[in-house]
DNA sequence: CACCAGGGTACCT
DNA sequence: AGGTACCATGGT
């Protein structure tokens, strides 16, 4: 199957830590390795447009249009931000940049585990988890084994050691909880789609783990509502240094400022904002700490 | 080694 | 209301 869209950066949207299950087949522009659903997924960047790949037969595509955003118009979205410097730097620099619609669940678990993780590391955790606990899938000869992300049922039957086991760390017993109090019914997932953005998140703060910038992420991310901005250290560089070089706001005046500066989709808006910081600007826009102070005549020993 | 990572929370003024 | 230590683990 090939998708036919132009302006759609599949690298730099499979890797700008929205999902944390894609994998390169091999190096340079080899084919992108997923899951979706149950789905073992091959995605491959061509000219025309997207060719994917499933390990079983698919008649009907819709789910994968739809993860992919493939109708969605992105020229509407660019010219909806606002026309300053960083904007346009950050669309030149980030051209195809997309936003994916993930599952809600498998987008909350996952964010629950993001806190203070590297983006590398999350993957790392979220492939031990799935590895474990996660439904075997058919993958065509040949290809690593894959697995579906694990039910918030089948998470809710670990112990919280078996998950701590997959390197979460301190972030094990929230998952553990939140997945305990989705499997009790006490919040249902599929009912926040045709909530207000604002009822939806005082939703998914009240689960363990999940704050501000985790559930701004999955009503972005999983439910796409659009005015969601996730404010996260890389962000809050970006707007720090791009918009206000002199003086930082406070947390207040700069969440203010996030939800009335960037329009209509300011959520795709940071997404540019934060993949732009992360690998064009990275740290060279960073602010030299000060170098600790040697104690006169002690050299610093390089050595562990 | 020192610092940091797509934070949240409990506990302090 | 607004700051801060702590949480666990690995990358750079």
């Amino acid at each position: 199957m090939v998708f036919a869209v132009r302006d759609y950066d599949l690298a730099a949207t499979l890797t700008s830590g929205q999902a944390f299950r894609w994998r390169r087949e091999r190096l340079g522009d080899g084919a992108w390795e997923g899951v979706i659903s149950e789905h073992w997924v091959q995605l491959t960047q061509r000219g025309d447009g997207i060719a994917a790949r499933t390990g079983t037969p698919v008649t009907d595509w819709a789910w994968l249009r739809h993860y992919l955003q493939i109708d969605m118009d992105l020229d509407a979205v660019l010219l909806s931000f606002p026309d300053d410097g960083p904007m346009r730097e950050a669309v030149l620099a980030c051209r195809g940049l997309r936003l994916l619609r993930q599952e809600p669940w498998e987008c909350l678990a996952s964010f629950i585990l993001s806190s203070t993780k590297q983006i590398v590391q999350i993957q790392q955790i979220i492939a031990l988890l799935c590895e474990r606990f996660g439904k075997p899938l058919i993958v065509p000869p040949g290809h690593a084994a894959a697995f579906a992300f694990p039910t918030a049922e089948r998470l809710a039957a670990c112990a919280e050691t078996e998950l701590r086991g997959c390197k979460m760390g301190f972030r094990a017993p929230n998952l553990l909880a939140t997945a305990k109090l989705l499997t009790a019914g006490e919040l249902n997932l599929e009912s926040l789609r045709t909530r207000t953005t604002a009822e939806a998140r005082a939703a998914l703060v009240e689960l363990p783990g999940v704050g501000p910038k985790i559930a701004d992420c999955v009503l972005l991310f999983a439910y796409g509502f659009q005015d969601a901005f996730p404010v996260d250290v890389w962000v809050l560089k970006a707007i720090n240094q791009l918009y206000f070089p002199k003086r930082r706001p406070n947390p207040r005046k700069l969440r203010e400022f996030a939800d009335t500066h960037f329009g209509s989709n300011a959520g795709y808006a940071q997404q540019y904002l934060f993949h732009y910081m992360r690998t064009k600007l990275g740290r060279t826009l960073t602010v030299p700490r000060q170098p600790k102070r040697q104690l006169s005549g002690v050299k610093r020993r390089r050595a562990k």
